[in-house]
DNA sequence: AGTCTCCATGTGATTTTATAACATTTAACG
DNA sequence: CGTTAAATGTTATAAAATCACATGGAGACT
């Protein structure tokens, strides 16, 4: 009973990264990842910690922490703020999770395992969020960095604009 | 009686851009650009919206929407919550403040009238907050949205790290 | 002048987001 | 087992942001 159905009724979610895919495989397959990580790690994957990746990866868009909160609680864990956000820290913190600060809201990670420095685009009508890598050091701003004596540790990039679909539906 | 200098008692703002530079004459200038551009754009550059502004400028960090609202109080202005958001919304609006969405905290541009996308290094150990030009659109992420067809209106990109005096102070 | 309208401000209350503090349980390790 | 560390549950509170409505002030028009 890991999968609550009652979240996601028969909701289509057509844009995943803007395009489609097998969904149910996807979430399967990063769980695994997760599963596996975690395992080598040493960290551990609770059932809390699990199922707020879970819901992350079928909702795959951005989610408030008390959005998250709402479904926890809908599959029987605590309800109170600091169930939902002990699990997005340790999301977070290991890389299975981003904040998408502009939203103040998460989104499971669409490369696990890779070292990488993400990047979003945020569509602001649908509020779907697609991945990307960003290479920040070796922009405009890496170069401004190393030439003031800044020293680069985490960077945040997030493009806010008008996804595919919705410049399609807005158009026609 | 516009500059209350209790805020800042005799704090040396050493690191401005990470840089030293004559910072009542930056002050200065910027409100004077501020003014000129207000009154050639028909827009009001209000008591509070200036003060807001002046702040910013004086302190040249980040500021909350909250220290922002006890200093304009300390001013002699209203000090309900949205006497400083309603301010801080113009000056982001026409660009002369931007919002640091890591920190939910507000600068003063650097860079006023010229159109351009800011990037900001932040440093996590005195707060201090530089702005760069970015170019988005150029980089892979530019790349990534061009070709999944997403339409890219505003970027953050906000860089943390460590600022070459702090580096300094940690170093030595 | 009057007064109409629009915009900005003042103010109180509320919503949303996030953390602090502390008790309790669970898992890991000897 | 017993000890310790980590994770969770729960209450309370802090911090950030917005809503709703009343008041005031500058221009435009007559």
């Amino acid at each position: 009973m890991t999968s609550d159905s009652s979240s996601t009724p028969d909701k289509k979610h057509g844009s995943v990264g803007f395009s489609r895919h097998d969904h149910a495989l996807c979430v399967t397959q990063a769980l695994d990842v997760a599963e596996a990580r975690c395992a080598r790690d040493g960290l551990r994957l609770t059932p809390v910690r699990r199922k707020v990746l879970e819901l992350l990866l079928q909702e795959h868009r951005a989610l408030g922490a008390y959005a998250i909160l709402d479904l926890l609680r809908d599959a029987g864990f605590g309800s109170q703020p600091p169930v939902a956000y002990r699990a997005l820290e340790f999301l977070t913190e290991h890389g299975f999770v981003h904040k998408i600060e502009r939203l103040n809201a998460f989104v499971a990670c669409a490369h696990p395992g890779e070292i990488h420095a993400p990047a979003f685009m945020i569509c602001r009508l649908c509020d779907a969020v697609a991945e990307a890598h960003s290479t920040p050091a070796k922009g405009s701003l890496g170069a401004v960095a190393r030439a003031v004596g800044f020293q680069i540790e985490k960077t945040v990039v997030e493009a806010e604009g008008v996804c595919p679909e919705c410049a399609d539906k807005a158009g026609a």
